[in-house]
DNA sequence: TTTCCTTTGTGTACGCTGTATCGAGCGGAT
DNA sequence: ATCCGCTCGATACAGCGTACACAAAGGAAA
């Protein structure tokens, strides 16, 4: 009997592998292309670019992963499962540094926050967990499990929000081999201008001019953050 | 001179179209693009399909967009232009509008939030105004040019990140031709009880046999957006 | 009117992608 | 010794974005 491939990805790969002995495997086969994707982005990842990888026929890990979908879902396991979880802190605390986890993984694996709209949904047991995680957090404090979820749901768009957005500036700033905000500002000066230039963003224009803190992404990200987890403690009544 | 490809877009398609009488133009092409998305969905859009759609040859529409990624940057501002504002409104209101009236256009047009990251930067003049719009909401308001910036960021990420979820499952379930909450649920049960069995998940189990607004996206969409604009409010009261 | 130049759309082609399919080889149970 | 099932290789196909060279068409100048 081939691998039934309707079941589940992690119910199969559960099932011991039937034999130990090949030269691939789901285990081998995520590392190779997460260590790609780190150091080239998501679009380098390729069947086959990945087979070549893995010194191995084009064809070879369609017998491990149904297909690129499967790829993907294999990769994000694969980093999800190095995150370290919160414990024994309170709602806020665990939220707050389970936001920034997610975040820190996603600045050392940038792919992540640029995943295709289907790997968006993975429903890893990496991710699993930090939904767990961030369910337990807000248990126990008299919150209906609609709520908990929805609390839970709405800190992770906004993680996923601004780093979608970080990334992808990210992106756009090492394919043009700019380093520096300073020199993204440059590369978009001509833009910008035509943009001021017609008049309509007067504000825009006064933030252009004398904001100071436009390559402080942490503090971006904190600030949002923070005004999130604030309004939350507020329906908490605390 | 042909038409000079390195300057912005926004400037290029300024500049009077040179003769009217041609049989394309940008907002034709526009106009095209934005239907096939709106009724197949972003993978949909080819440059082949596109050209077909205006019978025309493929390379046609290169005349008009340098590639595709021009070509998206055109139908989000398509789109972003048919965006009311609201205007004299206080912050709040201000802020809480956008983010509907930017939920609402992600609604009718599913694929804005699946672009690929290079598009989500597109600053286009629709999306630049929504940005001047939130930055006078805030104005006048005592705080500085930075977190004007970072809390316009913020609503922005959490609307990006939790319609980019939304419509992740949304294009999931078209694609499945599941059509209510509870076909995909049933279409997703092998594999949540696959991760229930581990028993790792308890309060995510509790969720799911005892939750009743599992299907209430705008309720989750307010919830989020609530916190997030009374987070906003206490640190306008300081 | 005839000529010519610029713009607009056509045709063809290349290298790349994901993946279906078929066949070869090998290891372990019978 | 035989067979079977799994692993991996080779080949192939349709589809993608787009580079490039050419043809038609319209206005300006002669």
């Amino acid at each position: 009997m081939a691998t039934d491939r309707s079941a589940p990805l992690w119910e199969r790969l559960e099932r011991p592998a039937p034999v130990p002995r090949q030269t691939l495997s789901p285990q081998r086969i995520a590392m190779a292309a997460v260590a790609v994707a780190d150091a080239e982005g998501l679009e380098a990842i390729t069947m086959r670019r990945l087979a070549t990888e893995l010194g191995v026929a084009p064809m070879a890990p369609y017998r491990y992963v149904s297909g690129k979908d499967d790829l993907l879902e294999l990769m994000v396991e694969h980093v999800y499962a190095g995150m370290r979880l919160p414990g024994g802190l309170g709602w806020r605390e665990s939220l707050h540094a389970l936001a920034v986890g997610t975040r820190e993984l996603m600045l050392e694996h940038r792919w992540l926050a640029q995943l295709p709209p289907q790997s968006k949904l993975a429903l890893t047991p990496g991710r699993m967990a930090v939904a767990e995680q961030s369910l337990t957090a807000l248990d126990g404090l008299g919150l209906d499990p609609d709520t908990m979820m929805g609390i839970f749901r709405s800190v992770d768009a906004y993680v996923q929000g601004a780093m979608s957005y970080d990334s992808a500036v990210d992106a756009f700033m090492s394919e043009q081999s700019l380093s520096s905000g300073d020199e993204l500002r440059t590369e978009l000066a001509p833009l910008m201008a035509w943009h001021m230039r017609t008049g309509h963003y007067p504000t825009y224009q006064h933030y252009l001019s004398t904001a100071t803190r436009k390559d402080d992404r942490r503090w971006q990200f904190d600030l949002g953050l923070n005004c999130l987890l604030d309004g939350i403690a507020v329906r908490l009544n605390m």
